[in-house]
DNA sequence: CTAAAATTCAAACAAACGTTTGAATGAGCA
DNA sequence: TGCTCATTCAAACGTTTGTTTGAATTTTAG
């Protein structure tokens, strides 16, 4: 098996032609549902072809995400490393974070031409596979790109909960894989949006994303029924310290 | 074929248990490899039991959708009918519809008894699924219910663009679906969260979600660079009325 | 109790699945 | 030219898929 970017030697471009038709096929009707059959006839190779040079399915899967997913996460580290540059050691504003880390990615969903919207809708709508195998491998090439962007979010938040901090990254991917796999992949909102424009949608999720962070932190209910007293007392959970309220104003 | 909800004669259970099973199974593997026989053989019933109660698998899948989400909006009408009753025709806060939406799903993502939260973490993934008769059909279900509630947004935040906060309703339940589906499946933050206790997600969201509708509306960058202005000037697409402004601020 | 209707059951169906095989084909190099 | 090795190809492999069948069984109704 040659798993290699190499040159074969009859059809050089058979390789990314199978793995261009699969991320193709993969969005139209996802994972399970697109046999091999259906990714060799489009791509328009050998049905053996597909075991040949990724050996079987699965692998061919894992190469789909692997080479878009890569290239992806080196932006935005890059993003990251240019605005800790830019800081020089001194605070850093989340929202400058956040941008380093969505921006690339709504980069590469406005990009029709070279399938990036393509494989954006369907990074989006794996991120909750039930596959096993695609989670832990999904899991494991962010888990770098996710611990430095978290450390960067958590110093950035002087004061905030770390886990309130992590609840709302997790809230705002949430939305973002919603916004770009959803567009014309879902179909609550079919014929609902009258300016889809791709350009638009950054500056719209950006917005949204930076109130839903600085939102302020929930105070929870301590004891339901008897109303808690308005600065409550010691109910063992903090009241959101002064510091706090001050870096959510970004 | 008998579809209807009367009880059968044999065992009168066997209807509810093979949707029991298909639910729990949907979310372990997903609706494409979840097979008829893991579900009868989780059932304890006979494989042609399901083709005999529903006609066929793609039946059993909308009744298993079907019989949970018309509880769920029915109780989310019910929740906006309460709200718009209390405001007796005056001015309505966005943060209260909100709440009448989201409220009843995550308390029934909260629900572990009745397998509640199981079927939220499968319609949160189901909402991007690329089967084509499922979206289909979800979009049916939902129709009257996201029409309503986008009424009901539009009114209580006048002077805001409905296009902005269509984009935004939109966010708002990627984020929730996100935070149901992807608790404990995906798997990107696994073993970060600390707390995640369900009673508490939902003054974390609801937290998010309203910071997020709040957020001062994107200004597109009009005419960046030497760039062509599509957007230069009068181009019909105002900047953010004061009125908007005001309103936003719940 | 008996006839009819509803339900369960084991068995089989064709179709589609991912994968493997072994021969045919083509290019690169001696 | 002749040899080698990577690649392509048609065909078949054994499983598993959703569905159907017809008889056995149980419940309902007269």
């Amino acid at each position: 098996m040659n798993t290699s970017t190499s040159p074969g030697k009859h059809g050089p471009e058979t390789r990314s032609r199978i793995l261009d038709a699969a991320e193709a096929l993969f969005v139209e009707h996802g994972l399970d549902a697109t046999s091999m059959r259906m990714i060799t006839a489009r791509a328009a190779v050998n049905l053996a072809a597909i075991n040949y040079h990724f050996g079987s399915k699965d692998s061919l899967i894992q190469e789909v995400f692997r080479r878009r997913l890569v290239e992806l996460n080196r932006q935005r580290l890059a993003a990251l490393d240019r605005v800790e540059a830019a800081a020089a050691g001194g605070p850093i504003k989340p929202s400058r974070v956040l941008e380093a880390f969505f921006r690339p990615a709504l980069e590469l969903a406005s990009d029709t031409e070279h399938g990036g919207r393509t494989f954006m809708q369907l990074l989006g709508r794996t991120y909750t596979e039930p596959n096993a195998f695609v989670r832990q491998f999904l899991a494991e090439e962010y888990a770098e790109t996710l611990e430095r962007f978290l450390a960067a979010l958590y110093a950035s938040l002087p004061g905030v909960p770390r886990e309130e901090i992590l609840w709302r990254f997790h809230f705002m991917m949430g939305a973002t894989s919603y916004a770009i796999a959803g567009t014309d992949a879902l179909q609550l909102f079919a014929g609902k949006f009258d300016d889809a424009d791709p350009a638009r949608l950054l500056p719209r999720l950006m917005s949204f994303l930076l109130g839903g962070l600085r939102a302020p932190l929930p105070e929870y209910e301590a004891a339901r029924g008897t109303r808690r007293g308005r600065d409550g007392g010691a109910d063992g959970r903090r009241r959101v310290p002064v510091e706090a309220r001050r870096a959510l104003r970004e």
